[in-house]
DNA sequence: CTTCATTGATTGACTGATCAATCAATGAAG
DNA sequence: CTTCATTGATTGATCAGTCAATCAATGAAG
């Protein structure tokens, strides 16, 4: 391996290994040396590379963040109609990348440290206001923008309200299908209601 | 102070000084110390009086269950229609105890604690249970027990994400009265399915 | 093709701080 | 005098972060 590529590819491992510690333990009194032994390095070079322990757990997060969203473009992009462009965001939502019970504790790990750190505050803002931004473009012509906004903050709380269950039930896996569909009855009801 | 009062008021104290301590740093690992100061003792009476720190954490989390029961339950026998006991359950979620940033903060730290404690696990779970069957009994007589699951499942996730969006926005206090408008407006619409 | 200096990767050992838990001692109420 | 509340002091463990020392790859000079 290129010597340039080292630095990359540890980072990356160490971040994989954050997220993994931090599923596991459900929290991020994770130890350094537990992520570092994840990752198959010392404690030491997680140190080299990130700094410290926040910043490892920043760039966790942003890693968490960007992967939600390429998701959501993705999706986007092979969407058509307005009605369509709802289904890829809610679809997004519950992608199996997303939605397990793994993945969601982490989600919600970074969402309480968000009370503490102001850079973690920040992130979680920017997710929220694109992917409401999203929702209510895609509902505006569809139900016009005031009513887009409500139905937008609705579905996006169910749609938390979902992962946060899915988070509590590791006995269930998490059912993509029946999660979608709550969501989107939801969405047609509230449209139909605006027609 | 009668002596015999002595250890339940320094117990409910101390809880009440972990829920506070819990509140404030969006996490389990508060110190023992912390909490002792906020209820004005020494560290080593809160061992004295609950043994270890892990018997202190589920006794505030018992503490924070048994409270929004009690809510609930009050408003529950005010109610004389299925429709009325649904609306008291979704009132009882909002109620103004309940649904403050730094309460919901707690259950979000008691949620993700329950990955990792059994006990904490089996007292949520009954929670769960209870508020569930509470709504699958109310709303029984209005869409018959099939429907009545889905939606009480659909309405408890609704409940719980836009807990959730309020612990995240401590901009804006929380308002109970949209909160509960959004999810009343999300089970009417499912009755109305139904019908 | 060698040699060797440079640079980045990597680590083990260490430190200072923090914390849960313990315990023996104090003191006040009955 | 007995019992229980209460505490200060202490201990042992854990952990983030540091540092000086190796190791390995690169590339330039001869």
């Amino acid at each position: 391996m290129a010597r340039s590529d080292i630095e990359g590819v540890r980072r990356e491992a160490l971040i994989q290994a954050a997220i993994g510690a931090i599923e596991v333990e459900g929290s991020l009194d994770v130890t350094m040396a537990a992520i570092a032994r994840r990752a198959s390095v010392s404690p030491a070079l997680a140190h080299h590379y990130f700094g410290g322990k926040d910043d490892l757990m920043i760039a966790a997060m942003r890693h968490l963040l960007k992967e939600f969203r390429a998701g959501v473009t993705a999706r986007l992009r092979a969407a058509e109609t307005p009605r369509q462009r709802v289904g890829a965001i809610v679809a997004g939502c519950f992608a199996p990348g997303q939605f397990t019970a793994e993945t969601i504790a982490a989600w919600l790990v970074f969402y309480l440290n968000a009370r503490r750190s102001p850079e973690a505050a920040r992130l979680l803002a920017v997710y929220f206001r694109r992917l409401e931004s999203n929702l209510v473009a895609a509902l505006s012509p569809l139900t016009g923008r005031g009513a887009a906004r409500d139905i937008a903050a609705a579905a996006g709380a169910m749609i938390d309200g979902v992962w946060l269950r899915q988070a509590l039930t590791p006995k269930h896996a998490p059912d993509a299908a029946a999660a979608i569909g709550a969501v989107e009855r939801f969405v047609d009801a509230e449209i139909a209601r605006c027609a």
